[in-house]
DNA sequence: AATATAGGATACGCAGCGTATCGTATCATT
DNA sequence: AATGATACGATACGCTGCGTATCCTATATT
């Protein structure tokens, strides 16, 4: 008896065609680039049917999409305990590492499919883009509660520079985001407004 | 008697031709986003055969690529005589203008396109990104050379900050790029190793 | 049992791609 | 002027992928 859904009548979606045909679609993209994952593509490699992908999806570039959030969504970390300087390190040094590997192509075509698609960027806004911001904006307000920073940054202004020459590497300038080159963004974009020593 | 080209045999390529398919290229993107930009369409609408328009382009996003640069290509421009945080935002705001405008979502249209196209990308970024790099870091060196900007300044980190700040909204989170935020995000770029006043 | 929905299979029409072939047009060369 | 090389326009082709529709079967609720 599931709590929300109330029981609609008729045979119920199949939990395992859904994770069969995510698995297949993420699997294609990785191996050939988006375009590689067709519909048809995942129909014969899944062995779900068309209508029952159709049923759920408006397209394949959609069924990436879900894949990839579901697979790579979770890793987020800012650690309180840590300065934000280091603490923002980490996180985005953990972003730049996805973002070099694999899954960081991947996510490279389906901002590129997003650019003409208003409702996958939507979706990537509100799934990728803005919880890690609003993370982000969480860790500098409360280091300015903290008074590690200085009650001057522009929380909003600060994600914008450095998410902003992150993704800037990835998908502009088409560039490695090396270590190197996150931690000069970071110290220059929180540098300023740090209260005593940098680290 | 062309200088380059040295008289090759045969009819020559008909000028008129090009530059026909690529106004025509240009203005269904404009009009219906990158998608409304087919070869199909593209010979219906010019009235150049398809024969002739792949012995130049190998498709069509391509034309809508060189249609794009000739277009819109040459509008870069830095004021040495201006004091470096103005002429940053002159330009800056200049280029935040285009992006905002019609031809910014075409631009937006093609980076999408780049994402999984290397000739493309790598078209874009020796064509468009590069040159407007190329413009602000000169501007940089040379304020530091007139001891407007203190020459521990790194010149490229500069320009991905700002613009990757840029691009990120046109392109990662999707919003407006308005005057306040190129003005902020110069100030804080620059304005930590401006010597003297800001203005 | 009756009803409602899902899943699998298959076929369909459509758009767009990129290639090939053809006769015709327009150059440089001889 | 004739020749050779290349471009142009027109047309046809096969292919892939899309998204829809249809049908039958399966599985749930009532």
């Amino acid at each position: 008896m599931p709590v929300v859904s109330p029981a609609r009548p008729g045979r119920p979606r199949s939990a395992t065609a859904s994770a069969e045909v995510m698995r297949t679609a993420l699997e294609l993209a990785l191996e050939g680039g988006i375009h590689h994952a067709t519909v048809e593509r995942i129909v014969s490699v899944s062995g779900v049917a068309k209508s029952t992908i159709y049923r759920r999806w408006p397209n394949a570039v959609a069924i990436v999409m879900d894949a990839f959030l579901e697979a790579v969504g979770p890793s987020i970390a800012y650690d309180d305990e840590l300065p934000v300087v280091a603490s923002f390190r980490r996180s985005v040094l953990a972003l730049a590492e996805v973002l070099n590997g694999p899954h960081g192509r991947l996510l490279q075509y389906l901002l590129g499919a997003a650019q003409s698609d208003p409702v996958l960027s939507r979706a990537f806004v509100e799934r990728w883009i803005g919880p890690r911001r609003q993370m982000g904006r969480q860790a500098i307000v409360g280091a300015v509660e903290r008074g590690e920073l200085s009650p001057e940054i522009d929380p909003d202004l600060s994600m914008d520079l450095i998410y902003g020459a992150v993704y800037y590497r990835l998908s502009v300038s088409f560039c490695e985001i090396d270590q190197d080159f996150v931690e000069a963004v970071i110290d220059r974009a929180l540098g300023p407004y740090v209260r005593g020593r940098l680290d």
